[in-house]
DNA sequence: AGCACGCCGACT
DNA sequence: GTCGGCGTGCTC
């Protein structure tokens, strides 16, 4: 027999099967998908089995494989399909498809696997009588806490004695179970369930009793989103089947964890970037074995080998987390949650208070079922909502807070109530604004604010390429107020604890946060009442659910409008709303405050009345206008190298054979990457808008090919990227 | 990735 | 004449 193997090397050049005979002593343990150890040149390499066969077309004689790295396999033939269809849609190399599949412990690079150990636990025997026997008082102990926990180990006995635990054993009572030992642990679930409001039931029966195909669920914040998900995924674990759950890293708390632990218990493996490489390594296993039936993760745990799965859902289904943009394959976790659901004829829903256009959009022309839980669980109405126009404001006060959210907080801190102020610090890269009216400069052919470049005192589009000198003055109200805009959360937690010199402050950013379990502690620390007011960025707007919350501000609204992204719109609306979310959410009522230099940006302004259909309606008409998604596909193109003029010649060559290759087809730049020099490697961007061209994929590989064997360029392909940058 | 092959400049 | 630079090509 002979076996088709995929060496692990990055390298195009190597991305194809090599043949390798299957020598006797392994034939029975060489399967499609495991590992094996194979002769390659002069090198020993491990790579995947991706197929079993026993013709050799190959002229020359055979290596045999020297060894299986695994006692079994690692891809299930699902997968090893997957990785073949992902290798079609983003054009990365095969290998790559399957490595971002596996815990980073089963890399080839990565040595020798983890070590194993044993526990072993006790239990009661099954149909053993207790009221039959007759226990001494140290026996009893133990026989109760067996009873309590269902399982025990040896440490858990506290100061009790061994012998007694033994005898136990002797006489049948108790029985030893040796399992593995997992670096972390799972308490037992105790099944507890909120009972869910008429909406939510809906929405429930809907998903499980429908024909599978892709939902997506419209939920305001507080809605109830979560429960729902439970319940759903509780529906098919009593079907026997399995369930994936995909929520953005951002807000996979400890929390939200222990929400799923309190009911799922044991059942659940949770994924997420707080594990070791060890820890994530043994939740792969415990999935694998089966041992798990509910995989609760960030991007890659759509990758996670369940069996028969029942539902996939995708939380925060407008997150641009679910998109790997950083390297290959530059996937979208929705579409493979897509095909993995076609392949387990399972329904895959996508879940948010804010759906992306594009998910809106296909709602729309039925591609896609709509759900809707309109109204808060806790049948209160929405939080009232606040614009203060920083404009007129700047006239009278210095720092960067309003006299309106001056008197809200203080008028909160009086009643003992909590306050949570969104600092937005997406964007807060060099864009020139406006100090008096809030003008910012944008380009004239993409709509897109326009990014100053200190070395040539210019303002440039870094989509098309299109270019101005810096003015002065500002073309509206010809004030000569422009600058740069900038501002640190230092600053502002500095300007708070004078305004409020008696307040306890927590500041929550990425810098306190980074270490492991500040995140944890720090929410805890807040939900206590050990502090006032938290103060934080993004990580603050999503997710959290603090009882005792009764007012959001937020500082600098516009920040994130003025990122040179045809999304920022969408991004700003849906970043405000989901910051509103987080008050109003038990008996008090919620109160925001949005400060903005845009007071009239529709962004804003739907924000304010929570109406997330007409903020949808006006930017689909901008984005058919300006030709982008859900109207047209976009793919990137970044070419780079060390020589900026050689680099600009080649991108200009691509543009030409692609134009001359393609149709309808929109070509833009190439232009300059956002931030042009990095590390001494020069960038340029080629964007593509398209609707369908069947050729594509075989042009941008021929291209991607010829670039492979250019040694001074770097192609990067990507497909639907989340932001050009 | 790693290694061999191959074709041009400065040295014992 | 030779040593060594790294561009190119191959690995079942």
């Amino acid at each position: 027999m002979i076996a088709g193997v995929l060496v692990e090397i990055s390298n195009k050049a190597v991305d194809k099967m090599f043949d390798y005979s299957i020598p006797s002593f392994l034939e029975n343990r060489v399967k499609e998908g495991i590992r094996v150890l194979v002769p390659f040149g002069k090198m020993k390499l491990e790579g995947f089995v991706i197929e079993i066969k026993n013709n050799n077309i190959y002229d020359k004689k055979l290596k045999d494989i020297l060894d299986v790295v695994d006692s079994d396999i690692v891809l299930n033939e699902e997968l090893l399909e997957l990785g073949k269809k992902i290798q079609k849609k983003t054009l990365a190399s095969l290998i790559s498809c399957y490595q971002v599949m596996l815990p980073k412990a089963l890399k080839a690079k990565h040595g020798s696997v983890v070590p194993v150990r044993f526990d072993t636990f006790y239990r009661l025997r099954k149909n053993i009588c207790l009221d039959e026997l007759k226990f001494n008082a140290s026996q009893l102990k133990i026989v109760e806490l067996v009873c309590e926990k269902k399982i025990v180990v040896r440490k858990d006995l506290g100061d009790i004695s061994l012998s007694s635990l033994n005898t136990l054993v002797k006489k049948g009572v108790l029985e030893e179970v040796k399992k593995e030992h997992y670096r972390r642990n799972y308490e037992e679930g105790i099944t507890f369930k909120h009972e869910l409001i008429a909406d939510q039931k809906k929405v429930v029966s809907q998903v499980t009793l429908d024909s599978p195909h892709t939902y997506l669920l419209y939920g305001v914040t507080g809605s109830g989103k979560t429960e729902v998900y439970m319940e759903i995924i509780d529906y098919y674990l009593n079907q026997g089947k399995t369930a994936i759950m995909l929520v953005p890293e951002i807000s996979l708390t400890p929390q939200m964890v222990q929400r799923f632990q309190k009911r799922f218990g044991s059942k659940i493996a949770a994924i997420h970037s707080g594990l070791s490489d060890g820890e994530k390594y043994d939740e792969w296993r415990r999935i694998a074995r089966g041992e798990a039936s509910i995989v609760i993760g960030a991007r890659s745990a759509i990758f996670a080998p369940l069996k028969n799965i029942g539902i996939i859902i995708i939380d925060e289904e407008h997150s641009d987390s679910y998109k790997q943009s950083n390297c290959n394959p530059r996937y979208q976790a929705k579409d493979i949650a897509k095909m993995r659901g076609e392949y387990h004829c399972c329904s895959v829903l996508l879940g948010s208070a804010t759906p992306s256009l594009e998910a809106m959009a296909r709602a729309q022309k039925g591609v896609y079922s709509l759900l809707k839980l309109p109204n808060r669980v806790n049948g209160k109405s929405m939080p009232k909502v606040e614009i203060v126009d920083m404009n007129r404001e700047m006239k009278t006060i210095r720092g960067h807070f309003s006299k309106k959210l001056v008197d809200a907080i203080q008028n909160c801190l009086d009643k003992k109530e909590q306050v949570i102020l969104l600092l937005n610090r997406r964007g807060y890269s060099s864009f020139v604004m406006c100090k008096n009216c809030g003008y910012t400069f944008k380009c004239p052919n993409c709509d897109i604010t326009l990014t100053y470049h200190k070395s040539s005192n210019t303002l440039r589009c870094h989509y098309c390429g299109y270019g101005e000198k810096r003015y002065f003055e500002c073309p509206k109200c010809h004030e000569k107020a422009l600058s740069n805009l900038g501002l640190g959360t230092q600053k502002i937690e500095e300007e708070l604890s004078n305004l409020f010199p008696t307040s306890q402050i927590l500041r929550m950013d990425y810098d306190t946060t980074s270490r492991k379990g500040m995140h944890e502690k720090m929410t805890n620390d807040f939900r206590d009442g050990k502090y006032d007011i938290l103060l934080g960025t993004q990580m603050v707007a999503k997710g959290l659910d603090f009882s005792n919350v009764t007012l959001v501000g937020i500082i600098n609204a516009d920040t994130s409008l003025n990122i040179p992204d045809f999304r920022s719109s969408e991004n700003t609306f849906s970043l405000l709303s989901q910051a509103a979310g987080r008050c109003g959410r038990s008996e008090r009522e919620g109160f925001v405050i949005i400060q903005t230099f845009n007071p009239n940006h529709y962004a804003i302004l739907f924000t304010k009345n929570h109406d997330y259909f007409s903020f949808y309606k006006q930017e689909m008409n901008i984005r058919r206008v300006l030709k982008y998604p859900p109207y047209f596909y976009l793919c990137n193109i970044k070419v780079s190298g060390k020589d900026s003029d050689f680099v600009l010649k080649e991108a200009l060559k691509i543009k030409g054979e692609l134009s001359r290759n393609l149709n309808n087809i929109i070509i833009l730049g190439p232009s300059t990457a956002s931030v042009f020099k990095v590390n001494n490697i020069y960038r340029y961007n080629i964007i593509l808008k398209y609707k369908i061209i069947d050729n594509l994929s075989e042009v941008l590989e021929r291209i991607d090919e010829h670039y492979k064997t250019v040694s001074k360029i770097h192609l990067e392909i990507d497909f639907e990227p989340s932001q050009i940058l």
